[in-house]
This record gives structure tokens, sequence and C-alpha cells, in this order.
DNA sequence: ACAAAAGTGTTGGTACTACACCCATGT
DNA sequence: ACATGGGTGTAGTACCAACACTTTTGT
């Protein structure tokens, strides 16, 4: 998780330093270079994890597919350029969010310099779906099918840098509940993970694994309509995870 | 189900990006900040892991304890920069070294805003001792007492953020030797691990587990002066393990 | 001969994998 | 009554942790 930021408070006991007047410092007469950050906001839905891609609009790479960005401005935190950057594309805040790379190679970007960090986002589909469709375009792409679209600049190797993170992660923090709504059925889980791991799990393995770590909550109801019998739906239980943790339980998968 | 909800068409997407800028470069009007690297230089000598850290000059943080670091200029690649910065204060060029994170809290520096990539740096600290003392004035300073000294700004955070990291990667990828000279004994393997990873581990069962890697070479060789018997040295198979890794072998500790 | 560090095997427990059948329910 | 997906247990194996004595050799 992002660590928050020291109040803004600071700035006035700070002012005097970047008085003009201040004294010479070693940053004089260094130039400033462009900074922007590049949001892989991942989904999952259906079986298969996806990631939020827009059509970018300018040459020489217009048309082809880029990750959510924007610019990091003079009075802006990095982290918080990469908050706004998903607020304002998917109506969500409070987003878990996880810095990813910083990618600074010269040449690339062709137009201009631009040192570009990668952040990725874990989110819950269905709220973003009314913004999503009517006001940017932006849409969801499975993972499996991102390395044969054409991405911008190096908008590949960023989503599969965030990939690999979030696999790595994933195995030994409970985020992935963060993609899942509230309450969801053992399969929905058993199918997220296997779509960030990329390869099957043990339908008997993973539920004893899962239930045995005393972080679900079985609720009484069930699923309706995808199957006769119905799947008990389950919710993550923070709190327990939290009370756990603190006497140096790890998850893991 | 959520799978089938309509992908946006290209046009419309395109359309509403056009409304909000009207501009054939999207990074016009943009402002730069200054970057700058700074490096974990980890270095391992008798039983714990040293970073290399200088005399802060400048105030606020006169006197306080730095990384070695330097500023991004606008026809350097930021891993370039790193690099650099290693050579400048060491003289080791080819040094193993990893980006660790980017710091870029508004005001992490009170004197001007500056965007900060930290990178760490694995490398033998024998040949870097003339360089240093000599010319920079930098010193190595055991990881186990970093926490008690005045660092400037945020580093100490950094150098948390590289440990962390160093940590984790330690234990899948064999990149321990690069602290290391070609020639070390198992004592001298353990002491390093048992410094990155800050807790015991066992003689016997360490050595079997690296040994049943068949990554080592046992030289003929013995160490002289600190023990009657002598330990024997080993060298890292670089070549080897390339070999084995690209038949899937996976290094763990 | 002794001091000081190097080197070496076994055992018990734990955790993972693999695997197939019955259950509940809507139609 | 049957079709559909949901739910559950066991046995074999591999790996890990714990643990102590013998060997070598310079003085």
């Amino acid at each position: 998780m992002l660590d928050s930021f020291p109040a803004r408070s600071a700035s006035s006991a700070i002012a005097q330093f970047r008085d003009a007047s201040a004294s010479p410092h070693y940053h004089q007469g260094e130039v400033g270079l462009l900074n922007s950050v590049d949001c892989v906001i991942f989904g999952f839905y259906g079986t298969e994890l996806h990631v939020l891609l827009h059509r970018f609009l300018y040459d020489p790479f217009k048309g082809y597919w880029a990750l959510l960005g924007g610019f990091v401005h003079p009075e802006e935190n990095i982290d918080d350029a990469a908050r706004n950057t998903v607020e304002r594309l998917t109506g969500l805040d409070n987003v878990y969010m996880e810095q990813v790379y910083t990618f600074g190679a010269v040449y690339r970007v062709p137009t201009e310099r631009v040192i570009t960090t990668c952040y990725y986002a874990l989110i819950e589909v269905e709220p973003t779906l009314p913004k999503l469709s009517h006001e940017y375009g932006a849409t969801w792409h499975p993972i499996s099918q991102i390395p044969q679209l054409d991405l911008v600049y190096d908008h590949l190797q960023m989503f599969q840098k965030a990939l690999e993170q979030l696999r790595r992660k994933v195995r030994y923090q409970p985020i992935g509940f963060e993609l899942l709504p509230d309450k969801f059925t053992m399969l929905e889980l058993r199918n997220l993970y296997e779509s960030i791991l990329g390869r099957p799990l043990d339908k008997r393995n993973f539920s004893k694994k899962i239930l045995n770590m005393n972080l679900l909550q079985k609720l009484k109801e069930k699923q309706k309509g995808t199957s006769r019998r119905g799947a008990y739906y389950f919710r993550f239980d923070e709190k327990r995870y939290q009370e756990l943790a603190a006497k140096g339980f790890l998850f893991e998968i």
C-alpha cells in the first residue's frame, strides 16, 4: 500500500528554504524534466483479470492502446498524481495502489523527454462501468490478450512489470480481495487467483488452504442462477486479518 | 454477467479526448521537475552487510549522513545516472544494480521539489577502499546501525526499502555472490545470508541446500590464517547457473 | 596434546500434491 | 428423475527444521 504523505502544513515551515533569497544550493543550475504517471488498472470479471486501456490520440502512436496516465504537477505528490488519474477515469477513490517502477530512458517517448512512474491499481469493475463507458471510452482487456495489442511507448513493459509484481504480492498479502465485490463465492476467488498466477489451482486444496486461515466469513446466502445447488458467499474479514497479522500470522497462497 | 458489456468504438473514445485537449502535443504547457537518483550501495565485510554513506554538505542538513546521489540530466537515462553515481564514487563499473522505488512527495526535500529514484548496488568492498577514503570521504556503515544515524530527507526510508527488496530478491536469485570476492568460504557465504536476512541459519542445512544446487565449484585451495584446519574456497559457477536456469531450475534459499 | 574452527547425517514433523465421489436443488 | 455445478477427505511424498559429534591441523 502507498504510504500516506506528510500534511501540507509542512509548506509554511518549509517556505523559508524555497524562498528565492535563500543561500545557493547544490541543485542550482540543474534542469527540470517532465514527469508523469501511468496506471495499470486491474479489474476482474468473468474468469479473467482485465486491464483498462484507452486509445491514444497523438502522433506517432495515434490509435494505439495506452495505459491511463497524467503529468505530475509541481505541487502534487507523485502518488497523488496516480490516485487522481485513477479517480478521474473511473470515479473511484480509496483504491488499492502500488508503485511499480520508473521508466526513464531518454528516448522512450519520441516527442519529449518524459520520466514516467508506473503504478498498478486494483479495483472492483462493477461500479466503474457507467463512468467509463460514458465519459472516457476506456475499455477492459483480458490480460492474456494484451501482448497482442499495439501499445504506445513502453506500456507493454509497464503492464508486464505490474503483472509480475502483482503476481508476487498476491501470494503473500491478501490483496486479491480488492478485486472482488464484498461477497464472492469460492469459485470466483479461485478463478481470480488462477488468472493472476496464470495456472490452474486444485479446487479442494485451494479451498482448504484459504479456509484454514480463518480469514473468510461464510455467509448464509447462496449465489443464485449459476447452478442448481447454489454456492455459498464468503466475505473477507479485514478486522480478523489485522488481528492475526499483528500476532505474526503470514498470509500465503 | 459483465463479459458482454460493449466495447466503445475507437472513434467515440477519440472524440471525447479531443474535446478535452486540442493541442497537437499533449505535453505542451507541462512543467519540468528536478529528478535525481540516490544509491544504496551495499558491501559485505566482516560478518555484516554495510552501506556506503557520506556527510551531507548543505543546510539545513549539513553534517547529516546521506546516500550517494546525483541529478538526472536531460540526455541521460535514469539507470545511467545511477550507474554513473556509483562509478564516480567507487571507481567501479559493471556493478549489479536494481531500481528500488521513486520518492515523489512535494516537500521531501525542503529546498526544492525533487523527485528521486532510489537504486541499490551490490559491490565487492575490497577494490573500492583506496578511492573511497582518499577522494570522497565516504564510509561504510553496518546496516544494523543505520537506523540510529541522522540521515537527510527520506534517506532512511530509502535504505529500508532497498534492504527489504534485497532481502526478497536474494532468496530467489543468486545475487548474493555479487557481494563476495570470486573465491569465498561457506562460512563467509552463510554470514552474508544471515546478515541480509537478519536471522541465524543452520550451518548444516545451509551448506546442504547450497551444495545440492550444484552451482558452486569447490576449489582445491583452503583459506589460511582464520583457523587451524582451513576452510575450502568455493566459486560461484555463473555459466552453470545460466544452463540450469534455462532448463527451469529455480534458485531458492 | 590441545585448542579452534571445519565438516558432516539422521530423524520427525509438516505441508503439499494428487485424486473421485456424493450432495443439493431447479427444471 | 435427472442434469448441473457444489462441496468434501485421504494417502503418499517431499521438504524443512532440529540437532552433536568427529576431523584437521598449527602451535
